[in-house]
This record gives C-alpha cells, structure tokens and sequence, in this order.
DNA sequence: TCAAAAGTGTTCTTAGTACACCCATGT
DNA sequence: ACATGGGTGTACTAAGAACACTTTTGA
C-alpha cells in the first residue's frame, strides 16, 4: 500500500520531470526482424523447390561492432508510435508493403548498447520473397539475406545465419525459471553480430513458432495464390519438423479455398491453387 | 533495399544523438496490473467462498486525470531494465515479493499522456490475496482493490471495475484487422480511468486468459496448498465460464500432488489439499 | 514406363464432453 | 436426514497419428 511519503516523493519526482531533462531519459528505437520466405533451386526437373526462410542483415559500417552485421531499425520520433517507426524503417529498408508487422518483445538492459541509454523493441515482419525489390550486392555495407537454423543441443540453443561465405554463430541459454512463461534467452556465445541482436532474433523465431500454430500468419509468407504443399512447406520449414499430409490437408481446409487454377508444368500431377478463405474466425 | 544516402543521413542522425538532446526522448515508464485473487464471505456453514479477481488501482491527486483512478507505476531509471522497474514499484506499491511478472505490452500513442512524450511498458503481476499486506482506507488517494469483469456484448467490449460504491466503466472496440495476431482494443468511451490504463487493463485481462490456458500461471493465484475445487474456480473466475469437474480433474491431474493433508471445518466431506507438482515439463 | 508429387480413405489412439453415480461431513 | 461439496466411472464424440493406396503428369 503506498504511504504519505511515497506520493509526496513522486510528486517531487513529477516536477523535476516536467520541467523536462533533469532526469535522464533512454533513446527507443524499433529493430525489425524481417523474414522472407525464398524457393530454393531444384536442378531435377521433375523435384518441387523447397522453401527457405531468411532474415534480413545490415552489415554495420560505424561505431560499435562496426563489421558485424545487425537488425534494421531505428529511433522513435516524437510524433509517432513505435509501430509507425518500425512501419517507417521497414519501408526504407525493404520498399515494399509488408502484410504482417508485429511486436514481440522489449529490450532494456541499460548496458546493450555501449554508448548510451538505448531501449529497443522488437519487431517481427513477414513477407513473400516474390515481392521484395531486392537490387542486392552494390555495396559491402548493404543488407543481406540470411539463411536461419535455430535449434536445441544439449541445453544450449544454436543460432546459425548464413549468407555464402559469412557464417554468424551465437550460442544461447535459456534461463527462465519454472514459473515463467516464456523463454529468456541469455547470449553465452557469439561473433559478428551487433548488440544483442542474437537473442532479438532468437526471440523472433520462437513467437514465429508459436504464431504459425495459434493463427493464420503462415499465408503472410506465401503469395496470393499457393498450393497445398507450399502451405506445408512454410509450417515444415518455420517449424523444422516434418508433417503428415493427411492430416494437414484435414487441418487446413477450412481456412483455404479453391481458384479453380492449377499449378502446371512440372514432370508430375498438377497441384490445385489455393487461396485463403475469407470470413474464417479468427484465431 | 538500403541506398548509400540513407546510411550517410542515418550516419549524420547518429552523430546528432550521440552529442545527446538535440533529438526528443521519450520518458519511459512501467504500469502495473496487479491482478489479486480473493475469497468472497459466505454466510451459510455449508458453503464455500467464491474466487473472486480484483485488480489494485490508484487514485490520482495531482496532474491530468486529477482524481481519476491510474494503475501503480513509474518511470523507469537509467541503471535498470523495465522489468527491475516494475519490481521495484511493485514492492513500494505492495511490500510483498510477488511471484508473477510479466511484461505483455508496449503503449506508444505520443498523445497518450496530455503533457508530453511517455511511452508506456504494461506488465501483469499475479498474487494470491493472501500474501498481500494490506493496511487499506486511511487515505482518500489510497489504493484500492476493484473486482473485475470484462465481457464482450454486440461488437463491443465492456469492462468494469467496482470497489463498493466507486464504479469504472469503459467500453472497448476491437480494431485488429482480420491478419492481426491478436486484439488490439481502442477505447470508446470511459470514466474516472486515467490515461489509456482502460486498454492496458483489457490487454491484461485477454493475455491472462491466454496464458491460463497455455501455462501454468493458476497456480501464482493460489497459496501453497489448495484443493482442487480452489483450482478449478481460478480457471472458472479468470475465464468467466464453468468447467466440467471430471475433465478438469484428469487434465490437472499430473500437474499436482497430493500433500497428505486435507481440509476440514465445513459441513461436507473434506477435500484433500494439493500442491504444484515439481518437474512438469514447461509449458 | 516411371519418378515425383497430388490427393483420398481407413484404422487406431487420444483428449475432451456429458452425465450418472457414490462418498463424507457438520448441524 | 439432508444439503453441500468431494470424488469416480463410463459411454460418446471430435481430432490427431499412422499408413496404405490411387491419380496425374512430362520426359
């Protein structure tokens, strides 16, 4: 229960704030883990592509890990919420519309950023490799698409990105108590990677796990119009297991509806083009 | 994709910053929902006491919403995370070690405060009115416990907070969109509520129920030892339904065990006292 | 014809729903 | 004795797991 005291004290504290800067106050920024959904090459003529997921990296050319690579992002302004912020850094990054732009978690441990006070937010994004306008490579500096594989060993989880020859590591630690309800990640060990950006990634992947099985998001990652197995494929792939496709195909067909097109030109039965249903309730 | 102008500007934007004050920050703060499970007075010998959920609120005496009721919470200092923030205006609200808590949402309206930029990080706490300390009532600008009930009704939803004669109302709309992953309130109309607390609280609210269902929270409502009919009317009070005892039984079965003692002293057979069960797998 | 993938049907198992019933207690 | 809650069994139903099978295509 809050005494005399305490509220007088706060009031106090309230003053010295209003007239502003007398008590410090963190930078906020928004970073975005931006996942992008991409076919990989199949030489085989009659072999589908598998899907890919990846995350989009920003090599660091200042400051801090200068070299290492980090999550877009960028400051809060005064005239906006976070979500706008994170919206705004999203379209200058990618310059694309994006489907799906969520909040998953806050990052304040004052010591994150050597620097200074800075706060973080993390943001998730989804999107079709097919839309994105990538004019990759001009630059050394220039962000980069990042082949993810998060997985457990031995109480420990790996966090592996890959682009070609660059190979980021981290290993984590979760340390939440039995009471938690959610894991915390701990970064035990890591190499070109800016800041924390390790567990934000890791953070992201997880709720991406949780989301594709409490709601629809996997069609975020897919265009307009998909087959059944592509629909498979982006839960196989975020989730790293393999499902059975009777039992799939039950699961999801009250979410997707027929186009009446058929995906031809392959060396075995065509397969019908889905697309997803309207007025399905919601989670 | 990112040109080589905006990484000058966001070069140039960094150095501003850096040399600090020149770009507006924001105060950030930690608002609490201090969720409180109590037993309600039966008169009759046979019948047991109900469960009922009350959230802890704050009458304001000074600033914008002058009298109106706000949740605990302050600003969050330079040295700690927002977490430590919370913890440590937990036990000068409460001076009680809670065993629940939380952060389940970010409020970033720059307009949300009326006086200036405050961005807000919501967290729940959960106790069992047992442990709470509470010297109540010897101040107007005291703290309170409000009995709690949020219900949806005709595309809206209606929350109310009662403490004997103070009554708070707010109606709620939800204006996520058919992608989003999860409700996202605006407040239609409200009384005597400070701020935008009347969407934290049903943000609580919501994640409550969600995390009931998906973890083992329940049991951070309840003392040590309880019956299984205690157990129950957690899940029954927080999700505003009733549960059928014999599934309720099997399902919870594994997650307690039995501590030998029972509870005596009412006009029925007694009911044998459980406690959580220790290495449940999370989750 | 054949490899690859599309697509369906059937059985078995598990978890949840609904309800009927008996047990123990204090007044 | 009886009202009240504690506690168990059993039949029914819906959803998921596992697997076997047929269909369609281009080279």
């Amino acid at each position: 229960m809050k005494k005399r005291v305490d509220t007088i004290k706060e009031n106090e504290e309230f003053v010295k704030n209003y007239d502003d800067s007398k008590y410090k106050k963190p930078s906020v920024t928004a970073d975005i883990v931006i996942f992008g959904m991409f076919d990989s090459e199949e030489n085989n003529y009659r072999k589908l592509s598998q899907k890919e997921l990846k995350v989009l990296l920003i090599q660091r050319d200042q400051g801090p890990f200068e070299g290492c690579y980090a999550l877009p992002g960028g400051f809060v302004r005064s005239n906006e919420t976070i979500v706008d912020a994170a919206k705004r850094e999203l379209g200058e990054e990618t310059h694309v519309q994006c489907d799906f732009l969520e909040q998953f978690g806050t990052y304040s441990d004052p010591k994150r950023d050597p620097r200074r006070w800075v706060i973080s937010n993390g943001f998730m994004a989804l999107m079709d490799a097919g839309s994105i306008n990538l004019q990759a490579g001009d630059d050394a500096s220039d962000a980069k698409w990042f082949d993810v594989s998060f997985e457990e060993a031995e109480n420990e989880w790996k966090l592996q990105l890959s682009h070609g020859e660059e190979k980021i590591f981290a290993r984590l630690k979760n340390i939440a108590s039995r009471w938690d309800v959610k894991q915390k990640f701990e970064s035990v060990e890591s190499n070109d990677i800016a800041f924390d950006h390790q567990i934000i990634i890791a953070d992201a992947i997880m709720q991406l796990r949780k989301w594709i099985n409490e709601t629809h998001i996997a069609f975020r990652l897919l265009p307009e119009k998909f087959t059944f197995r592509e629909l498979q494929q982006i839960y196989e792939t975020v989730l790293d297991t393999e499902l059975l496709v009777p039992a799939f195909r039950r699961k999801m067909a009250f979410l997707v509806e027929d186009t009446g097109e058929v995906s031809g030109d392959a060396g075995h039965r065509p397969a019908v083009l889905y697309r997803e249903r309207d007025g399905v309730d919601e989670i």
